[in-house]
DNA sequence: TTGATGTTTGGTTTTTGTTCGGTTATAATA
DNA sequence: TATTATAACCGAACAAAAACCAAACATCAA
């Protein structure tokens, strides 16, 4: 990818945050106003450039049609995780058929790899005492070893995947449901799928 | 997906919105009332602009029958929302002090004004039932005539600020706390900061 | 059958992108 | 220093897309 000059630079700024702020992109016009100038050639001029050097695309014709390469889109402020299914007390994850991504806020990933990160629709009550409700979504890291109290995905009976605290005691791991109507379930080594790190509810 | 246009944009967004509110679709009349147009056939060709471009779907001849493609979101991942205090029962708001930011995902706000949100942090236990906890995010629509059983940010006594249902009875209002301890208030005109659409938990 | 809704037709107006033929400004180079 | 290449700029004209309209028509449910 070639370099670019000073004011090629202004205007990919620029794009990036209007598209962000805005949901669509600016007309020449406006970016030509914005940019100080007075003719909107000189703003096609610099697309055309931009076009040339790889960063941006633009159809013929088509009204605030510039596509930016993704590198340059400055959504910073959430990633996507995949959505992988539902999860319930007692049943297993039904996949989701065309994978669906979920919007998560960066600072709720946070130094985790996010290809370690899904996310999952809670279905049933088992930890409705720790404020985690069915039909709400959570975050899930996987690839790490839960710590005493942590809420974990666990897959039980290599099917079954339920939503448990976490607790390990001396010659076994208590998952604790946050349901008092729910008994423990104890396992020497249960196949610990992830631990959650965001419970998200919409309404 | 093809870049939207101005004015797709704010229809989008208002579809989004709309649905949310009713549960179901705006007919084109009022789409085009909504905008300040005159006629429905401009409406039309809007919807059919946004069905191309992959945003939308309508079958022919049925009313309020438009269907949001999920996708749309993906355009802005996430905006930043003033996160603007600590909300507690019984406490006043806390102001804090360098206007901290808090990133939402855009699914979560999803044609609301962007200016009409903020984000506040929970203290206290009154909404616990309802599975928000002390140390959550809710993410706060204001500007808005709250509807029965809505989860709300009322203001008491013009100081203090607390989370509750509200509920509308003969005459007055019944502000509902998700905790059997506490006792519900009343009163005949509350003052309504807004009503709670998400709650985020980092764990 | 009436009213609310969506669809089509055939236009007009406004906004937007594109092209043209040029002019500076700047910096490297002969 | 004069020369040359390139980036940046301009105004005007043009073409096409987007946005708009009124009016008629179609469809469906009450």
């Amino acid at each position: 990818m070639k370099n670019l000059t000073k004011k090629q630079k202004k205007i990919l700024d620029y794009l990036a945050n209007y598209e962000q702020d805005n949901g669509y992109m600016p007309s020449y016009q406006e970016i030509t106003k914005e940019m100080g100038l007075k003719s909107k050639a000189t703003i096609w001029e610099h697309l055309k450039n931009l076009k040339d050097k790889g960063y941006l695309d633009f159809v013929k014709g088509a009204a605030r049609a510039i596509k930016l390469e993704e590198k340059f889109r400055l959504f910073a402020k959430a990633v996507q995780v995949p959505l992988v299914g539902l999860i319930a007390a007692g049943e297993p994850i039904e996949a989701i058929e065309d994978k669906e991504m979920m919007d998560v806020p960066i600072g709720f990933v946070n130094g985790k790899r996010v290809e370690d990160c899904f996310a999952l629709k809670v279905r049933g009550d088992s930890m409705i005492e720790d404020g985690i409700l069915d039909g709400d979504y959570v975050m899930v890291e996987k690839n790490y070893y839960p710590n005493n109290g942590d809420v974990v995905v666990a897959l039980l009976g290599n099917e079954y995947a339920t939503l448990k605290r976490y607790y390990r005691e001396k010659k076994r791991i208590r998952l604790q449901p946050a349901n008092s109507t729910m008994k423990p379930i104890y396992a020497v080594n249960p196949a610990i799928q992830g631990v959650v790190r965001a419970v998200l509810r919409k309404f």
